[in-house]
DNA sequence: CGATATAGTGAGTGGCGACTCAGCTTTCTG
DNA sequence: CAGAAAGCTGAGTCGCCACTCACTATATCG
């Protein structure tokens, strides 16, 4: 059965995401493969031998990002939800990486992050709470932008607070 | 005379700028020191003894980025010079890099900048075209994340346009 | 239990890019 | 113009990091 792993290789296979969570929320991309086998105990071959190529191993990580914002639009309005991809673009690296992808292919899970968004949209919308104008290539472009200034400028909580509270403003009427 | 250089000298270190301004705006930072040199049509070493780091070189191209940034405010309004900052930004690596910038020193001229853009807002809020609750930094941070946005997300111009609207909107009442 | 396939190990390889420096060239100065 | 100072050259060094592979270890199955 080829589809099968071995019991061990699925361990790894689980301890190797974890560490490569770890080391790339905190570093970015640029931390070493040996330092996510280090955390994960195990040798830089095993890596390779689940992600053949650190972009592999990047892609897996990123598109796990993607998932969890997904998961964070299930039960949130909007503004809530630019809000807390924007909070978290703050603490773990790979969001901001992951939504700003043109050299790792992410497209599905991007998609699927639009998707998730475009219903709250579209949910704004009928309530009144955004402008029926506003487009949801718009409010991924907003996501993005905040979530990078987040992130990579270094925002204090205050100020990103601040920050969206203008933009929320421009979304509503 | 110390602070003398020779002609020569002089010659090859305008080269060496406006090189590494094409090569960094093209690739980014991580265009090669071979590469600036190669189109300043200098050796290496050249570059060298005018930048003793690749880090020097980048910060000096970085003031120069901000300084032009300084220009473009002199001549507009608020929402003028934002538009002009993000197609900036959109065609020039080196521009976002700039604006979000940790590991280089770049401080004066980004206060700089910052001084510039305080004096649009300030008329803006005068004029009535801008909340009067808002503050520099939030526009700061709007500038920086629209930015980024469009440049690492590379925006169309059209979407960069809409998605400008409605931050605008935003900073308006 | 073997037997066999599957997985793990980690020292080694290759390539890249920042930076150096001994020897050479150009400018400057009196 | 000669001598000295300043600058230029580019092959070479060094450290880093993704990736390999011959060998060893472990799981699985009859």
């Amino acid at each position: 059965m080829p589809g099968e792993l071995r019991a061990d290789a699925q361990r790894n296979r689980v301890a190797i995401l974890a560490a490569a969570t770890e080391a790339f929320a905190a570093h970015g991309p640029k931390a070493t493969t040996e330092q996510v086998a280090a955390k994960a105990g195990v040798a830089v071959g095993t890596v390779f031998r689940h992600f053949p190529t650190k972009d592999d191993l990047l892609a897996a990580i990123m598109k796990q990002s993607l998932q969890r914002l997904v998961e964070l639009a299930a039960e949130a309005d909007l503004f809530e939800f630019i809000t807390a991809v924007v909070d978290e673009a703050a603490s773990t690296r790979m969001v901001v990486e992951a939504l700003s992808q043109q050299g790792i292919d992410i497209a599905d899970a991007l998609r699927g992050l639009q998707n998730a968004t475009a219903v709250l949209l579209d949910r704004a919308q009928h309530n009144g709470t955004v402008r029926v104008d506003v487009r949801i290539d718009e409010v991924m472009a907003l996501l993005t932008a905040t979530a990078q200034g987040a992130q990579q400028s270094a925002w204090s909580p205050d100020l990103r607070l601040r920050t969206l509270r203008i933009v929320f403003a421009g979304l509503a009427r």
